[in-house]
DNA sequence: AGGCGACACTTGACAGTATCAAGTATTTTC
DNA sequence: GAAAATACTTGATACTGTCAAGTGTCGCCT
């Protein structure tokens, strides 16, 4: 059912999904949905869950990499969820489809993703920077990280720059632009 | 009417919002917008349209300004326009809501915005770099503005690094940290 | 002056939607 | 084997976008 959701989102975006269709293509009653996700909203609430649990997967032991190729690693495999999983990640970001203040498992799960950021982030500027350093440049990562995937995912971007041929080889260079790699 | 629309969709997103309510807020009959917008989606081209027109503007001559400030104010001023006209920005890259293929105009004017980045990259990185480069250079600027804009607007950014006291010089030393300043 | 056509809007109807409420099996648990 | 939780079902309500056809009102042309 999850699984129907998801496939409909990542094809025709999550705002015509209706809950009812989505019973009617599982084969059930259109009030059957309702029974498992108490909401509409309760619906992508469980998918960014399910999402944001694979993100992290996906995000982890980056720090297992050679350093210098870390913050290009992270930027790829950043945007490799988003488009191989673009029926989540369409869901993840949208604070108005679910809101994470009423889920504290989900808050919790999204924190752990932000925290391979900045733990990212404080590596590679070393102990001696100071807090808001780190935070500049765990945002500018994510923003950077985020702005691709979600100009790949839903912008425009392939209309306006042309046909993207390597998909890992663009997204490095770039990565590359912005010297994210460096110290400072 | 318009007016009524993107304020709602400013508090609201732009998913909620109800054309029927649209009409009744401006206190006229239900098919009254259906009239001046052919459809649920027309209102939004319209409102994409408004939004990429003061978006261009917003972005334009930029160039007057000191060349090492470039980089950062096109930041700022990306960043700047989202909050500040977030009802727009939410529907402006949202191709699910505008189909841009369907209207040239709103197509061209789009053309031009991002024609101010590919100018501005053009510049940066001297008459020397390879189209490759420029694209590269033009597409991490646009990445980094419009990540950190969609997080600042819908995004959890300030859930989790925290609020945000004086914006302009927060987005700024997120931009200072990826040294789009410089040539390479 | 009189008519005519564009325009701005109205009422009415239809199918589809989320959601509330209450019912019925089936499965698990004690 | 009874009770309780689970997984559904049908029915009804209010709201939504959209189609169709009507009403008034203004400017313009003869």
């Amino acid at each position: 059912m999850l699984r129907a959701a998801v496939d409909y989102i990542s094809q025709n975006g999550p705002d015509g999904l209706s809950f009812r269709q989505v019973a009617a293509d599982a084969g059930v009653s259109h009030q059957a949905p309702y029974h498992h996700f108490t909401d509409r909203q309760g619906i992508f609430q469980a998918i960014a869950r399910e999402g944001f649990a694979m993100f992290v997967g996906a995000l982890r032991n980056v720090d297992n990499l050679e350093e210098s190729d870390r913050a290009l690693s992270l930027l790829e495999r950043y945007v490799d969820f988003a488009v191989e999983h673009r029926g989540h990640f369409r869901v993840m970001f949208r604070a108005d489809l679910c809101v994470m203040d009423e889920d504290p498992e989900l808050q919790a799960i999204a924190d752990d993703a932000f925290g391979v950021l900045v733990s990212h982030a404080t590596a590679i500027l070393g102990p001696g920077a100071s807090v808001d350093d780190i935070r500049a440049r765990a945002t500018a990562m994510w923003a950077l990280a985020h702005g691709l995937a979600t100009l790949l995912t839903d912008g425009p971007l392939e209309v306006k720059i042309g046909q993207i041929a390597d998909r890992h080889a663009f997204v490095r260079s770039v990565g590359m632009q912005t010297s994210l790699t460096n110290p400072h």
